[in-house]
DNA sequence: CTACTAATAGCAATCGTTTGCAGGAGACAT
DNA sequence: ATGTCTCCTGCAAACGATTGCTATTAGTAG
């Protein structure tokens, strides 16, 4: 039973219905690896189905997040989703230049998490973070560019 | 000499003009104490010259980020902008129930930083990074609901 | 003070996202 | 299968943010 099933099962369970947009958004989301713009997975999924309106999109793409089972990540002031990682959370680290996106174990903010905690009582949202940057190989092209 | 008016000499210098929505727009961020959202910059503007245009106010908060005038802050999905403070950069601490907002200094987040670059380099982009989280009142708060 | 030039402001169009509304369709009982 | 009750979708409008275009104006030189 993959994670897709499923998260169709846990939609009725919810008391939310299965309807044929869900169905297909859901399937744009798994298929694709890694996370994906609003509009691609709008595009994805309109290649099944081409009446899907974007507001759909967006409302079903809510939903599946408040049901945990897609995952949302602010890439550049814009959001993406992917399935949520049943392998457990992780935080993204995306690069400046090139896009590209490296996930990052969740311990790397553990220790900053609990001094928060421990030192102002402020209990952090660190889950699925998104960490803008630039990684290792644009970090080179900047240094040496004497291939531009 | 304030901060204010050294603002305006960096436009100069940096060959920006000295226009009087400039003036206003630097002048309503630097009145307003702490963050201000764009919505709330322009009302400001608008009571000194009710012709400015939100564009404008865009175009020049733009601007002034650019230049290390003014620092944008996201706090909920949108942008806050504050004079940029004198004595260091630091982070924002933002309650997602309250709205309030606590610095923190940079330097709760200098291992992590440090850990990024060598272990993965990948150099993160963490100056004025807003975190999203839940502050101590707010938590008491929710931990006995007697009052709610 | 006047003239010139390029940067800038206002306007309107546009883009991405959200929301109100009315018709359409899942779920469930009969 | 049929009916009933909501939930959900598509549409269009609205909203915040951005951009192209043209007239205006700051800055500078004469």
């Amino acid at each position: 039973m993959s994670t897709h099933d499923r998260a169709l099962g846990t939609l009725r369970e919810m008391g939310y219905r299965l309807t044929p947009q869900r169905m297909l958004i859901l399937a744009a989301v798994a298929e694709g690896d890694g996370h994906m713009g609003v509009d691609e997975v709008h595009r994805r999924a309109k290649e099944a189905y081409p009446y899907v309106d974007i507001a759909t999109i967006y409302r079903t793409l809510h939903l599946l997040k408040k049901l945990g089972v897609v995952t949302e990540v602010a890439i550049s002031d814009r959001l993406h989703y992917e399935l949520t990682d049943p392998a457990g959370k992780h935080h993204h680290m995306v690069c400046r230049r090139c896009h590209g996106a490296f996930n990052l174990s969740p311990h790397y903010l553990e220790e900053f998490h609990s001094t928060l905690v421990s030192e102002f009582g402020f209990e952090p949202d660190l889950e699925h973070f998104a960490i803008t940057g630039v990684c290792a190989p644009c970090r080179e092209k900047d240094a040496a560019p004497d291939k531009v």
